[in-house]
DNA sequence: CGTCTATTTGAATGTACTCAAAAGCGGTGG
DNA sequence: CCACCGCTTTTGAGTACATTCAAATAGACG
C-alpha cells in the first residue's frame, strides 16, 4: 500500500504539511483488480475518484447491440471515474473494468466532501483535475466530430504513444469510435 | 450591466459576504456582442471564463474543409469557452461567437486565480462548475459513439427543450453531429 | 494441448456525406 | 410596403466511409 504516486500526483498542483498527508491518507482505500474485474457496474453508483496506482483501467458504456465505447483509459497516476454518477449519488451508465491486473486508491465521496471543509486545498486540487479533463473531452469531441477514422488513431498514437503498445487493437478501436474490424482493416490499407 | 444572473448562478454553490460580493464584481467585466459576433477566435489566447446573461453563444471548431463543428451552446445562465486555450493561456483551437445579440460576463484568467487565493470559495464554485461539465462532456460522448443520429437528436431535443426552438437546425445539426443536408432528411424521413 | 479471445479477410449493406439546385424565409433598403 | 438579397432548408442522385455478418487465422493463457 504505497500512496507514493498519489501523493506526486497531488504534489504537482497543491502543497501539503506532514498532517494534511496523514489526514487525506487516512481517508484512502485501496482495491486490487484482477484484469476484466470490475470496479463498477451500470448501475452502480460511483463511489468517489479512483486513482490508478498501478495496471490499466478504462470506463466504458454499452449500448443496446451489446457494443463497448471506451470514454477513457487511464494508466498509473490518472484518476477515472463515473462523473455523473459520482456527483449527483445517482446508479451511472458507465462500466470501470481493468485491462490487467491493477491497484486502485479510491476515496468515497462523502469523505472527499469532509476533505474540502477540513483542507480546502484539494477543492483546489479537484478542481484542476475536472479543468484539465474538461479539456481533454473538448478536444476529443473535436477530434470525433471532424476528423476521419484514420486521422483520429494516428492522434490517439500521438498523444498515448505508451498506450498504444499496452492495448489490444480492439479497445483502440473502441476508443477512436470504430468496429475492430474496421480498425484492422485501415492499419493494413485494405480499405481500398 | 446586472449582475442578478450570475450571483443567483454563484449562490447555487457557494455562499458569499456582501464584501465579497463586492470584490468578486470588482473584477468582472461586461461585453455586449451582436449576432455573428465573436468572442473568441481560433488561435486566440482565452482571456477567462465568460458567463452569459442574455443572449445565446455557442463555441465550435473548423475543420480543414471549412465545416464548423458545434462543441457547445450556451443560452443565459451558462458559461462557456475554450478550456484548453484557458488553462495553457495558449492559442486556441475553438472559436466562440453570438448567435443573436448578447450581453457576456466574463474575468480574466490572472484575476480569476486572484480571486483563488483571495476568496478561496470560489475554487469550490468552479470545481463544482468543471465537474458538472466533464459529466455532461462524458455523456455526450457516450451519446455520439453509441447512438445513430435520430437518437442523438431525440436526446438533444429531450435535454435542451428550449432551446431546440431557438436554434437554425443547421446548428443543430451541427452539435448533434450530421450535416444540415442530412439532419432535414431525417426529420422529413426522406431517408428512404 | 485445447480453449478462448483477438485479429484478419471478404462480401454485402447501410448510414451519412457531397454536390447541385430549387424552394423558403427573414431582414433591409429603396 | 414590397422587392431583393443572403442564408437556411429541402430534395435528389451519386458516392464514400464504416458497419454487419461470417469465417478463417493467429495469439494468449491455463
Amino acid at each position: 500500500m504505497n500512496h507514493d504516486l498519489l501523493l506526486a500526483n497531488v504534489a504537482k498542483h497543491i502543497t501539503l504539511t506532514d498532517e494534511e498527508k496523514a489526514y487525506f491518507i487516512s481517508l484512502l482505500n485501496v482495491k486490487k483488480l484482477r484484469k476484466k474485474q470490475y470496479l463498477n457496474q451500470e448501475g452502480d453508483i460511483a463511489k468517489g475518484p479512483s486513482f490508478v496506482n498501478s495496471g490499466i483501467l478504462r470506463s466504458y458504456s454499452l449500448d443496446k447491440n451489446g457494443y463497448e465505447h471506451v470514454i477513457q483509459f487511464a494508466p498509473p497516476g490518472w484518476w477515472i471515474g463515473d462523473m455523473a454518477s459520482m456527483i449527483k449519488q445517482e446508479p451511472g451508465k458507465l462500466y470501470v473494468d481493468a485491462l490487467e491486473d491493477s491497484e486502485v486508491i479510491w476515496i468515497w465521496k462523502a469523505d472527499l466532501d469532509k476533505l474540502f471543509v477540513e483542507v480546502p486545498k484539494f477543492e483546489r486540487f479537484f478542481r484542476i483535475l475536472a479543468e484539465n479533463s474538461v479539456a481533454t473531452y473538448q478536444s476529443r469531441l473535436v477530434n470525433y466530430l471532424s476528423l476521419p477514422a484514420i486521422e483520429r488513431y494516428a492522434g490517439f498514437c500521438k498523444q498515448y504513444p505508451s498506450l498504444i503498445q499496452k492495448l489490444p487493437q480492439k479497445q483502440v478501436a473502441s476508443y477512436i469510435g470504430v468496429t475492430p474490424e474496421f480498425l484492422s482493416k485501415m492499419l493494413n490499407n485494405t480499405v481500398i
